[in-house]
DNA sequence: ATTGTATATCGCAAATATACGATAATAAAA
DNA sequence: TTTTATTATCGTATATTTGCGATATACAAT
């Protein structure tokens, strides 16, 4: 890539690529949906949902705390995480926003 | 990634994390928005409009034609993109269908 | 204090993505 | 037919992503 993107977008086509990029391997779509199905927020049986090993997992649950669409809270000793409402609620009216510009053709 | 990630996910799943792929640029996001504010199809003035080499934004254009959101039509000696609308309509419906599974916590 | 459980992080390898210039390919125009 | 314009592709360099095992860390239980 030789140099960082930044600067050469604005920043609402940088936030929607970021939250894009979060959702853009199966595995973390897997994961939303397993938090999402779960009324109580799951921890580690997350690993056991998906083909993935723990530390593998772990780095997607990583890239969902970063993108801010989920949260995690140390429950002894374990991680209990869940969806972060607001935040997904603005990412899908950033998406429908993108989508309502597009109707052209 | 070792081996491919196929064959692990479902393919709801994995539809959607290659729609989000493709919107995981912030280029691609503003070849889209281009598209969609010119109602001509345009095809080389994507490439003033953004700050990336004429190859680079044809690769992007790429990775936009493959995941089926624009079509491109040979026009004389230069190309016509378009938006996709019915494909944008399909990606559109299944985000919106995943966060509607979205509200738990 | 030691052990066990759960999770994050490190270190590595391989694959993919991003970017560019150079070149090829295509078609109109001269 | 040669030239010009437009776009795609190739080759290359670098960055990022993905995956795993191994290890570190944190806490509970014994």
């Amino acid at each position: 890539m030789a140099y960082s993107k930044s600067e050469f977008f604005n920043r609402e086509d940088e936030q929607l690529a970021d939250i894009a990029k979060a959702l853009s391997h199966p595995a973390r779509i897997a994961i939303l949906k397993v938090l999402a199905a779960r009324q109580t927020c799951i921890c580690g049986e997350i690993v056991d949902e998906l083909p993935l090993s723990q530390s593998t997992v772990s780095q997607h649950l990583k890239a969902l705390k970063q993108a801010n669409l989920i949260i995690g809270e140390i429950d002894g000793p374990r991680m209990c995480y869940c969806l972060n409402e607001s935040i997904c609620k603005k990412a899908r009216s950033m998406l429908n926003s993108l989508f309502n510009k597009i109707k052209c053709c």
